[in-house]
DNA sequence: CCCGTACACCGTACGTCGTACGCTGTACGA
DNA sequence: TCGTACAGCGTACGACGTACGGTGTACGGG
């Protein structure tokens, strides 16, 4: 045990990488990766602003550690299953996440660099479909093909206006419909009515797209 | 024409909300989202930092028509053609547009009201789909999943390291592999090596998830 | 021809941001 | 006991978005 672990430890309340980067996720879940400043995380963690500077070398890193976390939190997928079960295990964790992390998806376009937990993960996912019989180039086709699904997804997700189904009658009705005149968006309008009256599950929504794609998938493995 | 109108005209080189928000794209594009200020943006006008208020009322309002901006960019599907077509018109010229514009992917996330292009667009694709045979929900089901592809592949495109195949073999080299051992990873080693000797196209990849995804919808339709 | 009005445009100022820099205090090994 | 190392802090600087109160100039009505 190193000094500095030793020292956290007695002081008990003491700071620490993982303390700041794992507050900053909780504050940017709750205030917005906006409202996400070094000023108000250090008074989250009753401390002073440039206490942070000693865990963290920059805000960048600090989005980037906070970017891997979002990541950690991704449940790999399982080995003892078939992959379209696996693969479907990871895509449904990987949307539930980033919809509990909305910024992440925002932030992933600035940061190059993936981290370790990214790593593992894109490493097991591309375990799984090469084990399943697909080619390399395939996997790699098929990775991108699911991510982007995953991210797209996730990003349209975020940025709808509402998050349950009354709220999505509620706007469709008094935002929506009022300012889509039938003449000009006849076909909106008809969707608008049609998702009013079916409901709109988005995790129904993200199953159906996932499973249309895993089953367009299967054909190009090679099965051994 | 307005006194305003005629005014811009005999300065020639007068303000407008047009030439406020294409000269703030441009910078966007030029030096990323974080390099656009007001004040920056109002010096590359030859203008000062409070004369875009009166064009703006904010610079969320900014974001939110520059985002239009790029939805006027992408060109319609064209209505001459069988859906499949169409839809991959439009998808190839949507990811060049985000690939032009890679801040307008992270914006996505916090801009929720849908402006008139992006309303437009969405209303044509729509219309597509709905022409083609697919009933109201299904149609929304492969909107979705369309619309997710595009900005989830936008959005891995826009976080690559690397923008040509040269430039991915100099960084697979010099940087992924050495941080990736072999023992820990053998599959993203495995798949580095293959992407460097394969070369590696976006727009290759792009096209070949899109044409899996269209082939999966096209039972889905309903032909008269 | 003149003046009042309207409006495009600007300068200043405030609070907040990220962070460079230098200081304090305390816990430890010698 | 003392020197060193390091966690944490306070201050300061330049840049940010923008509220607010100007200033000039082009126009319509007298």
């Amino acid at each position: 045990m190193s000094a500095r672990e030793q020292r956290q430890v007695a002081s008990g309340a003491g700071l620490s990488k993982q303390r700041v980067v794992v507050e900053a996720v909780r504050l940017a879940d709750r205030e917005g990766v906006d409202g996400l400043s070094m000023r108000r995380l250090a008074g989250a963690l009753g401390a002073g602003a440039m206490s942070l500077y000693h865990y963290v070398a920059s805000k960048e890193e600090l989005l980037d550690a906070m970017i891997d976390i979002v990541f950690e939190e991704i449940e790999l997928p399982p080995e003892e299953t078939d992959w379209q079960s696996a693969m479907r295990r990871r895509a449904v964790s990987a949307r539930q996440v980033l919809a509990r992390h909305p910024w992440a998806n925002g932030l992933m376009e600035s940061r190059t660099s993936p981290g370790p937990a990214n790593l593992r993960h894109h490493e097991a996912v591309t375990a799984c479909l090469r084990r399943a019989g697909f080619p390399v180039l395939m996997a790699t086709h098929a990775n991108w093909l699911l991510d982007s699904y995953v991210y797209g997804f996730a990003l349209q997700e975020a940025s709808l206006p509402f998050d349950t189904a009354d709220e999505l009658a509620d706007m469709a009705e008094n935002v929506f419909l009022p300012q889509l005149p039938l003449d000009e968006f006849p076909y909106l309008n008809e969707s608008a009515a049609a998702l009013v009256t079916a409901g709109f599950d988005p995790a129904e929504q993200f199953i159906f797209g996932l499973d249309l794609v895993l089953a367009a998938l299967e054909p190009l493995r090679a099965s051994a």
